[in-house]
DNA sequence: TGTACATCAGTGAACGCGCGTTCACTGATGTAC
DNA sequence: TGTACATCAGTGAACGCGCGTTCACTGATGTAC
């Protein structure tokens, strides 16, 4: 399973002056960066260089940096809660069933979108106020939640809430892992989607 | 329980020319900036400015930036292991409770050196090769990886790499989420610290 | 339908900054004899 | 014990660089009447 196709990014008609959907191309270029440099190498005037724009332009869309990060986090959030929430539909009516399948697809949006993923919790980089970032994410976090809550055995909710972040913890923690490199000497030659696809359901079957 | 108490850095003594241990002074200064400014505020000026030093000396002792990151981590990874095998030895004689310790001591080395636990895992700004930091990188995760073996219900060696990975997985997300803020939401007034020794011991009961 | 005008979305030059690294050098140390 | 000399550990000035942001500006758009 992949990722749906992303929106392209308009390339700026020749000879216009106005670019016509800049917000959107700086945010593809953006994207682009983090892929290709990390969020480390992310600067502002390479977004506006790529998006065909001069350094000041980017300034009417995001006002700075942070902003433009910000926005692109926003949008991570959006797609993560539109991962798991298909990953629970694939997992049909069984409720620990479903709750796997958000969990592969956490994982699944992480190496899907590295770049992304990595920006969303770098709060350091991003206006961590932001109420789009603040409920975008919050959002994404209840899907997970009321997963667990629908299994039967959940308990109380305070101990439901404590699975939840149980599940939290070992989804992210093993994107992270892998997207450091660290299982780099177990995947080995098959690759680490291939490694993933093998290794995670077993993981996840135990605490269900 | 907190750490060990870190050896102090040396200071130069006034008027002499040569320091007398720039290397711990630099390694020291280093770490501090890590824990005011994050890993992206590391800059090899101002370790030499705050260890009192011209900005071309490092060069002599850690050849570049990079180099005197992957020291830090590199010590980053033995405090780790030592963290791993004192948490194991308070675990008494059950196997199972003594990897329960193991886990918590990981977690809380992390909240105790959240610096160097950054860096650790950011092997974009660390010489991947170098062969200190693949051993004691190796070296800590063994100590995992053979606490878990040694509970009797482990399976075949295959099935124990699993579960080492996914108890890896679990107390690394944790951890990562604990320091990137993620938690504050819930721990809210009691703290991180307190958060999490009463959380963790609740959620690594459960694949044991 | 035409026009005045406010607003919006760009330009491009300039600012001041701190960075990593290089360079030729010098002061201090320690070792061979 | 003394001394020559290689090596080591520093200096400090300079390099070229790219950064984010500000500024006064202008071209394009769209709306009120």
């Amino acid at each position: 399973m992949s990722s749906p196709p992303e929106k392209e990014a308009p390339v700026r008609a020749p000879g216009r002056y106005h670019h016509g959907d800049l917000r959107a191309a700086l945010m593809a270029a953006s994207e682009a960066i983090l892929l290709e440099r990390g969020v480390e190498g992310f600067t502002l005037r390479e977004a506006a260089r790529r998006a065909g724009v001069s350094p000041a332009a980017p300034a009417h869309h995001f006002g700075d940096a942070r902003g433009l990060l910000t926005a692109l986090a926003v949008q991570g959030f959006e797609t993560l809660g539109a991962y798991l929430r298909a990953g629970e539909a694939q997992g049909g009516s069984d409720p620990a069933r479903r709750l796997k399948e958000q969990g592969l697809a956490y994982v699944r949006f992480a190496l899907d979108h590295p770049a992304r993923f990595d920006l969303m919790f770098r709060r350091a980089r991003l206006n961590a106020q932001d109420p789009a970032l603040v409920e975008t994410s919050q959002a994404a976090f209840s899907v997970l939640q009321e997963g667990v809550a629908a299994i039967p055995g959940a308990g109380s909710p305070e101990r439901a809430s404590i699975r939840a972040l149980a599940a939290w913890s070992t989804v992210h923690g093993f994107a992270r892992l892998a997207l450091d490199g660290e299982f780099d000497r177990f995947a080995g030659e098959v690759g680490l989607h291939a490694f993933t696809e093998r290794l995670l359901p077993m993981i996840l079957e135990g605490p269900g």
